[in-house]
RNA sequence: GCGGCCAUAGCUCAACUGGUUAGAGCGCCGGACUGUGACUCCGGAGGUUGCCGGUUCGAUCCCGGUUGGCCGCCCCA
């Protein structure tokens, strides 16, 4: 026997049983974000590395240690994208959409791809469903945003999320605060856990939010982001505060909250879920303001805001709720006799084309094993055709749930099928 | 990348301190009314115990490696 082949490490197949919910989920952001004016993007899955390595950031783990890349029979190295703002920015700034309109709005869903250590809620090709806006340096943007994503978890019916914000300052004030800060861990060096005595130098911010208990402590009593603002992004900030209580989204300020990416600068957002199935993947949505990646990729000066949405782990939840979100056919359609089997392929093809969803064995079989599939596949009703129907061009609509079989005349069977339904929903 | 746990049928799990043909429930297929599912009963298929090697008369069980999954750290949606 040969060996059996397998799936890449990281990488899942979706099946029918579970990709309903994936449908869905993409399905009420598609509608949701559409309200809200977002006009959905695809891009290319695989990027020039170098877009990755001047956004995301050379010094992050994103960039440094997680990417695909791989160089092509040109010899020019590209990179399967690590996430989807910066290939958004790219189509942004190539097709030069500031110049054709002040206000733009996307929206994307896809897969990433990073390699990492797997675990619940962290895979090498995972999914985002994220959104852009480019234009809007106001702080209603931001609130627009959050508000958006905010709609889209009611929507699912996810309870437990608190959303976090924060704000990390501009040009202006953050290569202040970042000093202070480097100069108050300097001190304290000696206290901090060895990770955060690196992080001091690579990334100082990333030593406040340490899960080390002491390594917190001193983060709590050392120099505050908020307090560090320079006074235009104090004002952004407490104007999006303001909104967000306006619109009545209730949020919480951590001024400890940190961000990955080195593209983000003042408001920063992060939706987390208290859900225990999510263990340390609890984060379903983070996002924020990055007012100088579009310039800096060699585009216009265009303030932007963005999220996104860690699709595994909305499904993860969804699949925790319990919901149901399989759709059963309509109609089961069953052959009494060999002979019938001919009209039974045309008269499912023709409740198929009048908008039914039809089942049917096309590999035939005893009349009541056909009974046992219509029963698994969960169909409203089944209906049986034999040479008695054929010949009477009547026939009954057996409800599989249990009820009175009801006459009807064969072509008949797809107005009274929606009478039904309605009747029973 | 670091530390720890785990691996038996499609799924959830058994198998007395290594001992003959590795079991059950659910699921799947068929039958118990030759035009009717579900509940019940009966029967069947399905495993070289993740893979490779070692110790042993003998390994699902002990040891090493490997692959995959899980937990914490790192990082992060």
């Amino acid at each position: 026997m040969s060996q059996k082949v397998a799936g890449v490490k990281g990488m899942n197949d979706l099946l029918p049983g579970e990709i309903e919910i994936w449908q869905h989920v993409e399905a009420q952001a598609r509608e949701l974000f559409g309200r809200f004016g977002y006009g959905e993007i695809r891009t290319p899955m695989v990027e020039d590395t170098a877009l990755f390595v001047r956004s995301v950031g050379e010094e992050t783990d994103i960039v440094g240690k997680e990417m695909y890349t791989f160089n092509d029979k040109a010899d020019r190295s590209l990179s399967l994208r690590p996430e989807g703002t910066a290939p958004a920015a790219r189509a942004y700034i190539e097709h030069s959409i500031a110049n054709q309109e002040p206000l733009t709005r996307w929206f994307y869903a896809g897969p990433m791809f990073r390699y990492e250590r797997m675990k619940t809620g962290r895979y090498r090709q995972f999914y985002q469903i994220g959104a852009e806006a480019y234009g809007a340096k106001e702080g209603a943007q931001d609130v627009e945003m959050m508000d958006m994503v905010v709609q889209f978890l009611e929507r699912l019916g996810l309870k437990d999320i608190t959303l976090n914000i924060n704000s990390l300052g501009d040009e202006v004030c953050r290569p202040t605060y970042h000093a202070k800060l480097v100069e108050y861990l300097q001190a304290h060096r000696e206290a901090l856990c060895g990770d955060c005595q690196k992080r001091m130098e690579k990334n100082p911010l990333r030593v406040l939010d340490c899960k080390n208990e002491k390594c917190q402590a001193i983060a709590a009593a050392g120099p505050n982001v908020l307090e560090s603002l320079c006074e235009p992004c104090r004002a952004h900030f407490d104007d999006v505060q303001r909104k967000l209580t306006a619109l009545g989204v209730r949020h919480v300020v951590n001024p400890r909250m940190v961000r990955g990416l080195d593209y983000y600068t003042r408001t920063v957002f992060e939706f987390i879920a208290s859900h225990p199935a999510l263990g340390t993947a609890s984060t379903v949505g983070a996002g924020g303001r990055y007012d100088k990646l579009v310039k800096s990729l060699g585009g216009p000066d265009a303030p932007a805001v963005g999220f996104a949405c860690g699709l595994d782990r909305l499904v993860l939840l969804l699949k925790e709720s319990g919901q149901q979100f399989t759709v059963r056919p309509d109609v089961f359609v069953a052959v009494a006799d060999a002979g019938s089997h001919d009209a039974a392929l045309v008269l499912a093809s023709r409740l198929r084309r009048e908008g039914l969803r039809v089942e049917f064995d096309t590999r035939g079989g005893s009349l009541k094993s056909q009974m046992k599939r219509a029963d698994k596949s969960s169909a409203e009703f089944t209906l049986v055709l034999g040479e008695a129907e054929r010949t009477s061009g009547q026939a009954k609509l057996k409800p599989m749930a249990g009820g009175e079989p009801i006459p009807v005349a064969l072509d008949e069977v797809a107005r009274v099928v929606r009478e039904r339904k309605v009747v029973s929903a």
